[in-house]
DNA sequence: TTTTCTTTCCGAGAATCACTTAATTTTATA
DNA sequence: TATAAAATTAAGTGATTCTCGGAAAGAAAA
């Protein structure tokens, strides 16, 4: 079996070498190129069959980010493995969307930057324990604002939606009436606006939305 | 960063001689306990830091499984990697009940079982390719024959889960009547019976039902 | 200030629901 | 094989919900 071939880029010379430095000694890696310059990337690409590229980003609108797009579009079978000492959520989420198979923070081991590659070669993502962390806090942030963007999401009014969590948690027009202190044409009004705004043919599609939205749950 | 304790346990002593020499020129990886005998298994394990244990299993009734149990339960902080000659779905899926965290088939190359090393040590499972494909037949099996266990688990006739699976997709009782043959109070009939069977009181409910069960599609 | 959005309500006819009865066919089981 | 049980089909009836209109008062936005 080959080995996994890296490509390292970084506009500074001592780190494309602290890089290869760790992975010397590693049996099944091997560093083939040593970049320096963004703009030689894609052709060093055609020239090699790279496995693995690591790059170094530095801020979150720098031109890397384009560069991963474009290699992570051009060449599928590259995986991109990100390294960066900024690790806002914004940055870990464009380079994301941008291709990036891996994301490896400041703190990162030697043990964890192998590990990482080993991942991304056997085609799974990698992100370092700290990452993991902004991401998962992300993940609880969404949850919490969720009603504030369910309002604004679908263009639904806080009675409508209200009307659609009752209905959706198994009452019936009446007890939504009774319940609300409003008449049962009322609660049909707010029904039936939903179903306009989101155009929707039955009510099947309203429960499949208000589930999928998590406005009510299974 | 501390190496990868590896474990090895087999009848014969060559096939131990074996493993250990694949992984002998790993860096990171240790192979500490070299095993013949099943029956100090729990004392080797219980004398060292074991990280992972590679264990062969020659067929599916074998004492090994209850062993791979036993370790899964009483250590459950050593990851169990199997190895077998054998890959009825069957015995890799008593093996995996046991606690086994990866498995690897005959045809695994020295890279695959490193690669597997790698991923139970960071706590991920690891199955062989050839294994996956197994795998994933028996999964898409499963769900061919969805339609019959559906007949089962929830005690619907078929022409029950046809017009359930219809209304779930948004058709009208009139649409399933016409597209069926039948007059629309029948399409009636078998939703009320479905909604008695299963004691529901409102559509929203059979809604939930049918896509927690797979009936219909969000 | 004018316009738009929200919330409230109603009419009328169509569709669906809930509960019941019932005939024919298929399946299970004693 | 005979008998019971379940499945499939259909319909009656009254209640409820849906659809598609319209409308009015108040709040919010332009």
């Amino acid at each position: 079996m080959n080995k996994i071939n890296v490509a390292i880029l970084d506009e500074h010379q001592i780190i494309v070498e602290g890089i290869s430095l760790l992975l010397r000694d590693v049996e099944d890696i091997e560093v083939i190129q040593r970049m320096t310059d963004k703009k030689r990337l894609i052709e060093s690409i055609k020239s090699a069959d790279i496995h693995i590229l690591i790059i170094n980003i530095r801020s979150a609108d720098s031109d890397e980010l384009s560069l991963i797009q474009n290699v992570s579009r051009g060449f599928p079978r590259v995986k991109i493995l990100v390294l960066s000492v900024v690790t806002e959520e914004a940055l870990i989420f464009k380079a994301i969307k941008a291709g990036a198979n891996g994301f490896l923070a400041k703190d990162t081991s030697r043990n964890e930057l192998i590990e990482a590659i080993y991942s991304l070669r056997s085609g799974h993502d990698f992100f370092s324990s700290s990452i993991t962390s902004i991401l998962l806090n992300q993940y609880i942030n969404s949850i919490k604002s969720e009603k504030k963007e369910n309002r604004n999401k679908y263009n639904l009014s806080a009675r409508e939606l209200e009307i659609i969590k009752l209905w959706g948690s198994s009452y019936t027009n009446k007890e939504i009436a009774d319940k609300l202190f409003i008449s049962v044409r009322t609660v049909e009004s707010h029904k039936n606006h939903v179903m306009q705004k989101l155009n929707m043919k039955t009510i099947v599609d309203l429960v499949k939305f208000a589930l999928k939205n998590n406005i009510i749950e299974i």
